[in-house]
DNA sequence: CTGGGTGCAAAAGGTTTGCATACCC
DNA sequence: GGGTATGCAAACCTTTTGCACCCAG
């Protein structure tokens, strides 16, 4: 963890940018929770504990100049506010999410399945990938087992 | 385009909803530009010229409407705005878009080639798909032709 | 001193909502 | 009349911006 500090602030500093106590707090809390994709609000609720004079537009200025340095990603679900998700390397960020629509959970999937389908795009379309996004919308394991029993197609529409 | 509209106007009653003047207008502008991937206020400039005493908030009113009915997607490409998309069949939507970094248009590629993915999901997450949202950003063969003759590699990071 | 960085409050921009009015069975 | 639908304006919410102040080199 410290570590992955250290990298950031060189990151930082290559481009003439400080890891100030605020930013080290932010990314703190978005190590400590690399597995949820929090929102601004959410990132500044949990910063506040460690940093409690933290504003939230120096969260949200935080967020923009890490997602400039590839440091983040910046994700849209479609829930009307943007999300930010740790990237392990810096050049290719391959994975996938799993959102489920029962109960909201968001799974992430590090493999990337796609590089055939870039080739083919690439053929075809002459259309060249630098990156990409995708999501599956379903029911997962957990809501399933909640479901085993009675006779749900899952083949429905979801009540939305 | 008739039948269509038809077909969207037995969707709305079947559910106790009107196909109103600025419904059938909305409609109309939507299937007009089916190619676009239009924001609201695109959709209201436009239904404007041929129902001009239409308010925003209708058009907004009605894109929910036509989204909770399954007719149209809504979509956010993460510009700030959310875009709509009519759906050709009301149970499967499996296309993909291809986002040039560099100019901003949006193709869309109807085939499904996610299938064999989806059955992997189940298979090794017991995640069952309902939908899914795919999304390629990269160079279209439009901005791609206009760096040939420099050497810009394609797998450099766009400036953003 | 200079440049980046911060907090606060205000502004911005997209979307939603309250309400009075209008329409239709 | 009861329910749906509409236009307008106000409200909302997330995000951005302006500005005075602060800190490190």
């Amino acid at each position: 963890m410290e570590s992955r500090i250290e990298k950031i602030k060189q990151q930082l500093q290559s481009q003439g940018f400080k890891l100030t106590p605020q930013r080290e707090a932010t990314v703190r809390i978005l190590l400590e929770n690399e597995q949820d994709h929090l929102s601004a609000e959410e990132v500044y609720m949990l910063v506040k504990d460690i940093a409690p004079e933290i504003g939230l537009a120096t969260v949200y200025r935080t967020l923009e100049l890490l997602s400039e340095l590839h440091v983040l990603e910046k994700l849209n679900f479609g829930d009307g506010v943007a999300r930010y998700d740790l990237r392990s390397d810096d050049n290719h960020h391959h994975h996938h999410h799993l959102i489920c629509v029962e109960c909201g959970s968001v799974k992430e999937i590090k493999e990337d399945w796609l590089l055939p389908l870039e080739d083919r795009l690439f053929r075809e379309f002459k259309f060249k990938v630098i990156d990409h996004r995708l999501d599956f919308q379903g029911i997962c394991s957990e809501c399933a087992e909640k479901h085993s029993g009675n006779e749900t197609s899952l083949n429905d529409q979801p009540s939305a």
